[in-house]
DNA sequence: TTGTACGCGTTATCAT
DNA sequence: ATGATAACGCGTACAA
């Protein structure tokens, strides 16, 4: 193979073959208008002829000093991620946003949860990075800095010259949480998902939420205890169990804890809809009728969570217009822009089934 | 910015500032055995102090001609694509694998079911091209033949050239098919995704069958319709409804139509388990119980399908071993391997609970 | 249209 | 052992 490559034609060869110039032939493929239709159909039919498939990619960008991707850092590996459909849909609108300006996606996936590792990104072919709820800490960062690449952070802490898209996750978590409040509950637990990336599941406890490595997670909280305050609830007595990742099964783990506990909570703020679908499943179980015996209010309003039963009272973030958001921001960092102001998506609540009135 | 990376320092930067050749730099990266401690400290310190963060990737790759991604092509966007969890997991091993190769992972997906842009192929910088479920006729496919870069195709027919990782999709379905009818079912329906890209969805008839350019579906069906020919069951009799994706949403419609036939089925076979989810919904809000009254097969065995009430029948496939078997021969294949014999991932039945003996 | 000066490394081969 | 020299890769862009 590294034989067909030696063989090759390029450029040069078409040149020389039809007679013309290096650059003639490059404008042949980059600019028809620098050139009669003749030679260039000439141009083009020889090289078709020789088996010449155009301007090779690395070449192109070694001279224009543009790599022609975008890249994407995020914590865990692959699958966990897709798994999430609020990822799923926010990368397909940012990977479109993207594709637009004839830019493709490289994914930079993590290993160990802590994001890639600094080596793949310090030889990634890109001219942007995207990095979506890494730890603050993640090697990752500080080599996407090492590299002087611009950077987009999603969900997750404003480094110094980047430019950030953010939910307003404080005051989407208040809204999820007022609602409960409003409607009589005052036993109340949250189901969150990881603080650290070390993969702990189980109760938190005070020290354990200030050493918190996510900010989505420690804002979210925040956000819970801030509107159960106003209904006079004491953050303290609020239950707290961090599951190590957003899937059903660990929802339903933790929220199996959660309703086990006496006096058991009446309604369950969780933060994601995967996480309150687990949740749902785990109440059946128990024998617990949702909303009559426990009200259960997800995050992000996935398509999953209008389709479950009970439809799923959610905290809804506006995924394609983030995706889309994180895209742009990228093309324009990569075209030398300021960071500027940090993008803020939008919250509502989205109160559907599964919440009722406090018995 | 273009400011910024005009200043950059280079390797002949540091060369000179250290008072070294060129290469000498380049030795203390990437064949530190080259050159004495000392010498290597020195020209990191000063590569720090410069602000210069190690060999250019793209450079590197014009020089190594190795541009060190594998690029991966996808027939929908990536919403969809993700949204099946069957794929995710498949990209998980996947990327995995290449990672660990020290490679990355370039996102091809398509924009209008046909696939990737030709243009986004001719220009994506990558070694090797695994092809995921595309229709036969894709432009990006001819894209990589007149490229000459070397293919891996999954789920999808062999090319000249091509190398291949295959399920036995006849074999499976027709685990399925005598499942079922060894059950006693006579009434059997199939619910299967997408026949052609055209986004059609409705009764498949036997014209729509043949021009089908999927060949997962095709011969999906073909291993349904013989499993059931040996219990007597006549091709003709068995209703298809096309749904043009994987999601429970479509298979809850489909299956919404092929239950409200007369006369009832009392078995639908699924080409996905997501499907088959769908299904059982369908059957459920038609007042149906899935198995006593309709038993329902799905395809994959993705973690749902244990989580599902009942717990799913299912055709088991390895999807970890077939992205891990897809990323190693991409890397086969970049180093020049030829294609050699097409890997078959085997499947196998998982029988659960959401089929049962007719009544 | 063309000449030609870059761009930024890698990797023999050669010299000390 | 260490380090230097120089050919090479494949285009782009601008002045002529």
């Amino acid at each position: 193979m590294t034989q067909d490559r030696a063989r090759r034609p390029t450029l040069d060869t078409i040149a020389q073959r039809v007679g013309v110039s290096r650059a003639t032939v490059s404008n042949a493929y980059n600019r028809p208008d620098q050139l009669s239709t003749a030679l260039r159909e000439r141009i083009i039919a020889t090289a078709k002829q020789l088996g010449y498939a155009g301007p090779d990619p690395v070449a192109r960008s070694l001279a224009t000093k543009q790599a022609g991707s975008v890249a994407f850092m995020l914590c865990d590996g692959l699958s966990s991620a897709f798994s999430d459909p609020a990822l799923s849909i926010m990368l397909d609108a940012l990977s479109s946003t993207v594709d637009n300006e004839e830019r493709s996606l490289l994914l930079l996936p993590g290993t160990n949860d802590g994001g890639p590792r600094a080596q793949a990104v310090m030889r990634a072919q890109t001219d942007v990075v995207v990095a979506y709820s890494l730890p603050d800490d993640a090697p990752a960062l500080a080599a996407v800095r090492e590299r002087g690449l611009p950077l987009v952070v999603v969900d997750q802490p404003e480094l110094p010259g980047s430019a950030r898209v953010q939910v307003d996750d404080v005051g989407g978590a208040v809204l999820a949480a007022r609602h409960v409040g409003a409607l009589g509950h005052r036993r109340v637990a949250i189901l969150a998902f990881a603080l650290s990336a070390d993969g702990v599941r189980g109760p938190a406890d005070p020290r354990r939420l200030a050493s918190a490595h996510f900010r989505v997670s420690t804002d979210r909280i925040a956000g819970y205890l801030e509107g159960l305050a106003g209904h006079s609830i004491v953050p303290g007595e609020v239950p707290i169990w961090e599951a190590p990742g957003s899937v059903r099964e660990l929802g339903r783990e933790g929220a199996r804890w959660l309703l086990g506990l006496d006096p058991r909570p009446t309604a369950v703020l969780c933060m994601s809809d995967e996480l309150a679908l687990g949740a749902i499943r785990a109440a059946n179980e128990l024998g617990l009728s949702v909303p009559a015996e426990v009200s259960i209010v997800g995050f992000d309003d996935t398509p999953a969570a209008s389709w479950s039963d009970p439809p799923l009272t959610t905290v809804r973030q506006d995924l394609v217009s983030k995706g889309r958001q994180a895209g742009e921001l990228a093309l324009r960092m990569l075209n030398g822009a300021r960071p500027g102001k940090p993008v803020t998506i939008d919250v509502e609540l989205q109160v559907r089934r599964s919440t009722a009135a406090r018995v």
